[in-house]
DNA sequence: GGCGCCGATACCAGGTGGGTATCGTTGCAG
DNA sequence: CTGCAACGATACCCACCTGGTATCGGCGCC
């Protein structure tokens, strides 16, 4: 019902699909499927367009007012069941400009819900996901998803930081190629190979170990060392950013454990969505 | 929802599941799922009997109510869409009490949807339910499964028809065995094998071939073959029943194609079952 | 007349919702 | 007090369904 609302609402079945979250082809067959079980045609679809046929438009009236209907059972009987708590996660780097945003957003939207922050630093991009320490990660990808469900929130192009007097601070685009004999900070034993990986751009490297997004900054000015930081990141005036050209871009992501019962994960990753579409 | 309102107006999980027409643990994880979704238990849980927590009763007010919605819309919407059509197929053997009783119990409940009769020979059990002549085939078991669905809607014992003046008719009580130098009735090349073999106890036998009740009778009376048959038929006064001790029961059934979208089906076997449960 | 948009189709994989078999607890009866 | 019956929970398995990717077909539009 929520699909066919989403249908008629757009008259367009790949963009409802966008705004569902899944691709095109499951939602026709949903659509089609509930077509079937009324045995009516719901929709007109002409190569010009879809169009609501009579039966599509009762039933829109009557699937809104059901699915509020729903919405309302879930808010009293969440109510009766006593204040909730959901435990966000954030990388050390918590001064992203779409978290306070979003948590403004959820207090709105939920206001008895107790939302708890926990601050981890980056050698577990999960932020302590699996061992059940967070219900949601607000992170950066890549990582090992194996068990998680991760959503895009949005893509930053990543730069290299460097000292303002290093040779290669002036240039305005870099390649990886042209970094290969730099020191490059490292995270902890047991870190995520993937989110490692990424961070070394691609190979194994030589460099100090860091924990935090501080540790970083100070590894570059004093170690003599280089590393890499989404653009937009505030920088002390000693450091500059210069873009990677043929680095992929990194995706800021909440991530959940696949399965996870708790209802308000759904509407938080809800809120985190449009919070982040601005 | 449909299954914790069924648990919360039985106390009793068992017995829910069987209004439910399922096993009782896949409804225990389901209400557990439930209460997991919604962060609170449901059911005070004790040896003696099942309670209501406070978030259940309030849960069950709310549940009611939105089910209700939903079959509302069910209902609107169905009219909406126009008149339907649901196609019944029955053996041959149309004179089973339960069937009248059925059909006007069905035409009360729904009177605008159209119901046509099939009546097939006793070759497919089925009633042509695989090739789609039929939605619904109101029959006896066994017969090939695969891909149907099938409930029973009651068991009989079954006896074997002879000739009154045959040696064996006066017995109150037979066994396959005894019956092993008879001729037997055959059906049609190609019949479900299941069905078959069991209406020839078990063996390929020698025999008439036939495709009616009728024509089952026709052969006991002049052929010198014997036939099996479900207790409580009606049969002329030259033949008689005798209740076969070790044959398997027969089961009248009702039976849909698996994942069959048409809603008409599920209100007609809901139907069904209550009417043959007197 | 070809290209592009858009919904439909084909096919594949993993999670879910059913099933059966069995267990642990508890109340009751002998 | 001990054995048993009742009942919900658990373990495990299989089939279906839902969501995914790749591709097709049909119609508008340069």
């Amino acid at each position: 019902m929520r699909y066919f609302v989403a249908v008629a609402e757009e008259l367009h079945f790949g963009r409802a699909a966008t705004r569902l979250h899944m691709s095109q082809p499951p939602l026709s067959r949903a659509v089609k499927q509930l077509e079937a079980e009324i045995g009516a045609l719901l929709f007109a679809r002409s190569p010009t367009g879809v169009t609501l046929t009579p039966v599509g438009t009762v039933l829109l009236d009557e699937a809104r007012a059901l699915l509020d209907h729903a919405d309302r059972v879930q808010v009293r009987v969440s109510a009766a069941a006593g204040a909730a708590t959901i435990t966000i996660g954030i990388l050390g780097d918590g001064a992203d400009p779409g978290l306070s945003r979003l948590a403004a957003a959820y207090r709105r939207s939920r206001p008895s819900i107790d939302i708890r922050i926990r601050d981890t630093d980056l050698s577990d991009p999960t932020c302590g996901l699996r061992a059940g320490l967070v219900d949601v990660a607000l992170t950066r990808a890549p990582f090992d998803e194996t068990g998680l469900t991760v959503r895009t929130l949005r893509t930053d192009p990543v730069g290299v930081v460097l000292r303002v007097d290093d040779p290669l601070a002036r240039r305005d685009g870099l390649r990886l190629a042209e970094l290969s004999d730099r020191r490059w900070f490292q995270f902890p034993q047991g870190t995520d190979p993937v989110w490692q990986s990424y961070w070394n751009g691609g190979r194994p490297r030589e460099g100090p170990v860091v924990r935090a997004v501080q540790e970083c900054l100070q590894a570059v000015l004093w170690n003599g060392t280089m590393g890499l930081a989404p653009l937009g990141h505030d920088l002390p005036a000693e450091l500059a950013m210069v873009p990677l050209i043929d680095m992929p871009p990194s995706r800021v992501v909440a991530a959940w454990n696949k399965g996870d019962a708790n209802p308000l994960i759904r509407s938080f990753i809800e809120t985190a969505t449009t919070a982040y579409r601005h």
